[in-house]
DNA sequence: ATAAAATAGGATAAAAAGGTCCGAATATAT
DNA sequence: ATATATTCGGACCTTTTTATCCTATTTTAT
């Protein structure tokens, strides 16, 4: 019962922390990026290659390497990182694990569900990586927890 | 990324078809009810035990046995099911997978996501199984796709 | 009492999600 | 050219979720 994967979370979360360092193409190591969110390596690396596949960031090899965001992936949304991941089945899929549904045979809490789901993907959709990476850079928000606070 | 567990959906399905057949007590056996809500029986059974346990349903061994409400228990909120079979979990943890979260260390999609999720228990919190039941009778809402609608 | 009909519950299996390991490939710096 | 630093990718492991199977237990009907 969690909305977004491991992986999805972590996507997001490195995403967002990658564009706050990306003035200037600076490029962020594995290690670097699963520090800063407290997610586990060798998992992480899996996910940022899929994540290089999916045109969102982009990697270097060798010496002075590592990965940084893809042009202009300060302005995508969340919401691509969750497709990108997770898929759409959150939205297309039945809350209750109908296998079809239908306008005439919603399931029983399809009336007050759907609502709610698309105000979910609506945020998804107007919340871009910009707009959260300035956010934690004004220290408003965090991308993983700290004991004690600088 | 599936807001319900399985046995949360199962869950939810069995019980609105027992509310929907609980006049005078009327007993359904467990073929019935994974027939009805088209969930994989053993399974089922599974789930039913964990519903009788939680006081949810009542359970009759021996010929003429199977399942029903329990007193009342067409009164219950959905979230009463879905506290008992998934937890609060959904409603309590991070949604972006912070270990510990605070209002000075928000996750970035904290102030946007929060009044989404305290719809989502609102929601389920102000619908009942009666209310569900009833809908299903109408014929307005469904437990199982069905291909012909007689 | 006995047979039959049901749920209860333990053991197990299969599938999916989450995670690790390590060698291959590749780019860089010297 | 070579050593080094890094990502890439395949194989593997672990845990959780979903599902099945089988036997024991309980209740009812006769
Ligand atoms: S009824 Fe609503 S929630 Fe259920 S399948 Fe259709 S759209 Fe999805
Ligand atoms: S910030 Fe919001 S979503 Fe994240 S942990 Fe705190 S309450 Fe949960």
């Amino acid at each position: 019962m969690h909305i977004f994967s491991k992986a999805c979370e972590y996507s997001i979360k490195a995403v967002i922390f990658l564009a706050t360092r990306t003035e200037s193409d600076q490029r962020m190591r594995l290690r670097e990026v699963s520090k800063a969110i407290g997610s586990p390596e060798a998992f992480t690396a899996k996910i940022l290659q899929q994540l290089v596949r999916q045109r969102v960031l982009k990697s270097v090899k060798g010496p002075g390497g590592g990965f940084c965001l893809q042009e202009d992936a300060r302005n995508i949304a969340l919401y691509r990182i969750v497709l990108a991941i997770d898929g759409d089945s959150f939205f297309t899929d039945c809350a209750m694990g109908l296998k079809k549904c239908s306008e005439t045979q919603p399931c029983p809490i399809h009336k007050k569900f759907r609502p709610i789901r698309d105000e979910i993907k609506e945020m998804l959709i107007n919340t871009t990586i910009l707009e959260t990476a300035k956010s934690v850079q004004k220290g408003e928000c965090v991308l993983k927890f700290f004991k004690h606070r600088e």
